[in-house]
DNA sequence: ATATATTGTGGGTAACAGTGGGTAATAATC
DNA sequence: GATTATTACCCACTGTTACCCACAATATAT
């Protein structure tokens, strides 16, 4: 069962088998709509984790960048950084993915990922690195949040 | 007979069986309108205790962190620890829901579940936790409700 | 008060999901 | 063109999940 289509909740634990293979939770996979053909695009995140995107989703933001005029440096920078490590990972037949080296070695995956639903997205983690992240969470201001508050309600 | 929709009052004890397997309060499921499909969204809450929500209300909440931008690290932290914890759980023919080992151990709900109303949403509590929060509660100095009460007549 | 329906609890079993490895097809290298 | 390396497909094993039925206790109705 799943809420809306290419949206992802929920945390999983999954192995990196020795060929580079990655199993995407069923209930992920449940919810590609299927014009994403069984296609994801993998690339690196911004945090130092691996940012998963359904291919169709990942079209939209080819669309946006499309958008920014190379006449500016930073545009060009910006779009330079969101897709020169990006690539297409098809799904096999059990539902896994194979990642490249480059993200790996970028991600430190080695045996044990941490998969991330990220509404939009899905995450990527060294189990290890997301313990930091979580910790900074917890440290943070909590006034931070009070712009937030005034937008979402839990 | 319920009052609106999707609204919960009232406190139940219920016991969470070897399969991890707990009853939802019968008065709280016929309160679900029929578009919740018989799910619901189970998450961690912000106390030591779990956040049930209605499908439908958690739709609401994704559909506001879709909007979120990812350039943004706070963002990112927030909606990483909002939807990293939640799953969706079917409610089976008895009118039960699985609790996963994740939220289990989170909330340290062992045997007894407490399962408490609080009108948007429902918590599900170890019935000793939250003794503890209630004397808490108690020896909170009242004038840190005042921004509360100018907003909320009760 | 008795009969009937509903509710909370427990357990068996079939289907599915995650993991690993062998093998064939494809691509890359010499 | 031959050899090697990489990729993709197929099968198999194991543990978990979800569906089904059963039963006792409570509530409702006649």
């Amino acid at each position: 069962m799943t809420l809306n289509k290419n949206t992802f909740i929920g945390e999983y634990s999954y192995t990196v088998d020795s060929k580079g293979r990655l199993n995407i939770p069923s209930k992920f996979r449940s919810s590609l709509s299927k014009d994403n053909k069984n296609s994801l695009v993998v690339t690196r995140g911004m945090d130092k984790c691996v940012w998963v995107y359904p291919l169709v989703i990942w079209k939209s933001i080819e669309d946006e960048l499309r958008k920014l005029s190379s006449l500016s440096s930073v545009n060009r920078s910006f779009i330079r950084n969101t897709v020169r490590h990006a690539s297409i990972a098809k799904l096999d037949k059990q539902g896994r993915i194979a990642l490249n080296q480059n993200i790996i070695t970028f991600s430190n995956i080695s045996k044990n990922a941490l998969i991330i639903g990220m509404v939009n997205k899905i995450e990527i983690w060294n189990p290890s690195y997301l313990t930091n992240i979580d910790d900074g969470f917890n440290k943070i201001d909590s006034s931070q949040f009070d712009d937030l508050s005034n937008k979402i309600i839990l």
